[in-house]
This record gives C-alpha cells, sequence and structure tokens, in this order.
DNA sequence: CGTGCCAGGTGCCGT
DNA sequence: ACGGCACTTGGCACG
C-alpha cells in the first residue's frame, strides 16, 4: 500500500544488471524514467546523428516517448515519439537503451558511460490543458461577430475543401460578392498570399463568377506580401489573436483576477 | 572537493523555504534544476493556456531554458526558451516558479501543490553533435557530384539571394541552359514548385533570358506536385538523402561497424 | 496511408 | 528587429 503511493523511486546505480532490470519492469508497468549520466548517442533514420560522451538527461515517458536532453537549450537533442519500442540492456558493463520507431524507421541508441542517478516515476496525471487564441479561436470570432472584418459580411461556410486545400471562411459582402477570408494568427507572408489566390481561383471556377473577392486576415503582414497582395487583387485586414480572445471570451475585465496574478 | 565532484544533490523537500533558496543559489551557479511533484501551470503570451493539477517534471537548464513534461507525450506541455527570467519562490508555502521571456512578452508561472523530488544537476557536456543527411549535406553532394541530378551539369553558385528568397544552386547545363535547382530532404509539394517557380521568374528577369529551367531535387514528390511542376514546366529529378551520404562519405563499407551496432 | 496546413512552432542566418 | 527557410520538424484532419 505504501510503495503504491511511492511517486519516485531512487534505484541503486552500483549494479548495472539489477538497475537494467528494475527499469525494464518499471517501463512494463508504465513507469516513467529518469537516468542522469554520461552518454554517448547514434541516431539513425531519416536522418543520422552523432553525439560523443557528456552529461546528459534521459526521459522515458509511460508512453515510450524518449528524450534525451543535454544541459542547455530547449529542444532534446535525440528524441523518439511516443509507442517506441525501447529495450534496456546492458553490455560490457554499460546501460544502453535502444529505442526504435517502425514508421518511419529510427533507431536511437544512447549508451551510459556513467549514471549518476536513475529514477522510476510513479506520475498521475489527469490534469486538463487549455490552450486559447489559436486560429481556430480566430476563426470562432469572425463567425461570431464577422464587422470585424468588414461591416455588413455574412458567413456561408467554413473549412470549405475545394481542390487546392480548405478555404478558412467563405461569405458574401454587403454588395453581394463572393468572400475568400485567409487567417492567420501570425505574419501574413508571400505564401499566405498564394495561398489565398489559389482559392480564390477555385471558387471563381466553382461558382463560374468572374471575380471572387480574397482576404487575409492576420495581425500583421510582411511588406513582400503587401506588394504581391496588390497584384493579385489580394485585400488585407488586420486582426490580432488578442482581440479574437475578447470577442470569444469579453472584454479583459473577465480575467482580471487571472491577470493580476501575472503582473504580481 | 568532494562537493566539486558530486553531479546530483537531492533535496530536502519538507522545508520550502530552505529548498527555494537552494534552487535559487545553484540557478544562479548555472546548474541544471529538476523537479518532479504536482503542480498547476498558466501561460500567457503570444497565445494562453491554463493547465490543471497533475504530476509533473520541470527541467530549469543551465541556460535558463525551461521545460514542463507531462508523463506522456514528446513534446513539453509548457515551456520557455533559454535565457528567459527565471525566478523561484514560496506562497502559502507552495513553491512558485515564474519564466519571463523578454521578446516577445512571454509569462509561465508553475505553481507546486507537492514536491516528490527536487534535484541539483551539475553537468558538463563538451560532447560534439554531428546531424548527418540535412538538406545541407544534399546540397554538398550535388555540388561535389552534380552528375546526379543531371550528366554534364556545371554549378555556378550556391545560395544566390534574388528577389524571392535563396537560390539552392544555380547551373549550366551541357547545352548551355541555365538551370535553377531547388533541393528538399522531404516529400517535394505544391509549395516547393511555386518556390521554385518565383526564383526561375527571378532569375530569368535577372540574366534577360528567355527560358531558364527550374530542377527539383528531392527523394519524392506528391501527385500534385507533380501536376501542378508539368504545368508550371518544372522538373523533378529523384534524390535521396541517404544517396547524398554515400556521395560525401564514401560507400556504405566504411559504416559497416556502425551499422552493425544498430542492426545487433 | 498520403497530402495539406498549423504551431506559443524552433533555430539559423541575413539585411 | 524583420524576413526567408530548413527541421529526424510534430501534430491534426481529411480524402
Amino acid at each position: 500500500m505504501e510503495e503504491k503511493l511511492k511517486r519516485v523511486t531512487l534505484l541503486d546505480t552500483s549494479n548495472i544488471e539489477n538497475l537494467k532490470n528494475m527499469l525494464g519492469k518499471a517501463l512494463n508497468d508504465g513507469r516513467t524514467l529518469l537516468i542522469v549520466g554520461a552518454c554517448s548517442a547514434d541516431y539513425i533514420g531519416r536522418a543520422r546523428s552523432e553525439l560523443t560522451i557528456g552529461d546528459r538527461i534521459l526521459i522515458i515517458k509511460s508512453d515510450r516517448s524518449v528524450l534525451l536532453h543535454r544541459p542547455r537549450s530547449y529542444k532534446p537533442v535525440n528524441w523518439q515519439p511516443s509507442g517506441s519500442i525501447v529495450n534496456i540492456s546492458s553490455k560490457e558493463g554499460r546501460l544502453v537503451i535502444k529505442c526504435i520507431r517502425e514508421r518511419p524507421r529510427e533507431t536511437l541508441i544512447v549508451k551510459f558511460s556513467e549514471i549518476y542517478t536513475a529514477a522510476i516515476l510513479n506520475l498521475e496525471d489527469e490534469g486538463v490543458f487549455s490552450l486559447y487564441a489559436s486560429e481556430e479561436d480566430m476563426r470562432k470570432a469572425i463567425l461570431k461577430n464577422p464587422d470585424i472584418v468588414e461591416e455588413g459580411l455574412k458567413p456561408v461556410s467554413f473549412e470549405r475543401p475545394v481542390t487546392s486545400g480548405f478555404i478558412d471562411i467563405e461569405a458574401i459582402d454587403k454588395n453581394g460578392n463572393i468572400v475568400v477570408i485567409e487567417i492567420k494568427r501570425r505574419t501574413a507572408d508571400i505564401d499566405t498570399a498564394l495561398q489565398l489566390a489559389r482559392y480564390v481561383k477555385d471558387l471563381e471556377k466553382i461558382k463560374g463568377v468572374g471575380k471572387v473577392r480574397g482576404i487575409v486576415v492576420a495581425p500583421r503582414a510582411t511588406t513582400e506580401f503587401k506588394r504581391l497582395a496588390r497584384s493579385l487583387g489580394i485585400e488585407f485586414k488586420p486582426l490580432s489573436p488578442k482581440r479574437c480572445l475578447e470577442i470569444l471570451y469579453g472584454t479583459e475585465e473577465k480575467r482580471e483576477i487571472t491577470l493580476d496574478e501575472f503582473i504580481s
């Protein structure tokens, strides 16, 4: 009973054979493994990489995703996504961890020459993660209040599939023109203009209409976008994700308590 | 002296005030911090996120990058890149870690309600990381042996800047035509064709030549790419990153020992 | 499955 | 700082 409540079990790192067995068993039991030590790593798959010896943190999660972290930088130096086959063995007194991904076929081998700490973690995480102000939120905000794009705009459909992709929002303006809206939560660039131009062309073909309006909605646009947009006859409407949040969830007033926590 | 050699220092988690001080000092000394415990997290910046309570692993690296990992999935649920301002405090007996990024302004707050393990890591990692079979390797291989793209091809320049971006390789074919090569290490798609079409157009304008050839070099291409490429007059040459490695570093024979390790 | 497209993308490099 | 682009990009959604 006491054992069941134990979240962290530190392992004896002096006996590699025993360590190997403990780690393997824990992994089978759905635990997360944490190893800190000196290791080298080799990866072969879509690309190939070599990492010479140094101190790192290896995390093998309960879903068998694998992360090898150096003491610097936000990204892992080597990794394997969830669902990998993880094999823990020992060779010449060294702990060897082999992680294989099936499709695409990729192999990561981490060899520890020294282990400073090894731990079995029994983590329970049923927490809910919510992310706001995505491009989807911007779309919802525009559908809820189309006037933020243009006065008198009436949405007709969203995520409409056409030949070359999906139209974010299709609408009719106050003069009865068909409008294609392309939403970007970041700076609109050349590709944005080209993408929208394709959708406009697709829709003109489908509708058999001479002129379909194309509007890019984004917080900002590059100068290259503006130049290209002009020559393609595409319009631009600035709109920030933050503004969209306000439309979806009310004004900032509602969130003052939360904001205070960040300011304090 | 003994202290200096210690790679991992486990901390007493019963006294939050003391823990806070130890962690803060260690961070100032360039150590990496590792905290396992139950926490909630809030992020506000380019977007906004909330994470309710659950067991997680928090890593604060020596370069002040911050990673909050759930027991599942390859990616951190919340993070902050290197160079963030990290503030460790206590509030109502709970450890609170505030991580601020200046540009763009983003804040991450992690609040621990319970701490299972806290450790200070003194990691030394001077290891060398080498990545092979990147797009750059493909470019090098083509420059070393242009015949793999087309017999008689003579490279003229690489990474040449034009109006709409950078040309991977500019070359002259055996008939004296100007050729623009666009390299992709993954499947060539519509955007690849459009990108190359822009470069071809740019170069035709610069050179004042009627026809510049455009060739996409990639391991594969989508059917949509092939259709668009045909209508744009763009050519496609299949070439795998692996083949490029062989050209750069010799045949597989040389690497047999390394390969054996992966097979075994 | 491939194909397309978003991501708090990140990281590198250039003007 | 903005701009263009690669990345073992990862992730999802849809045909």
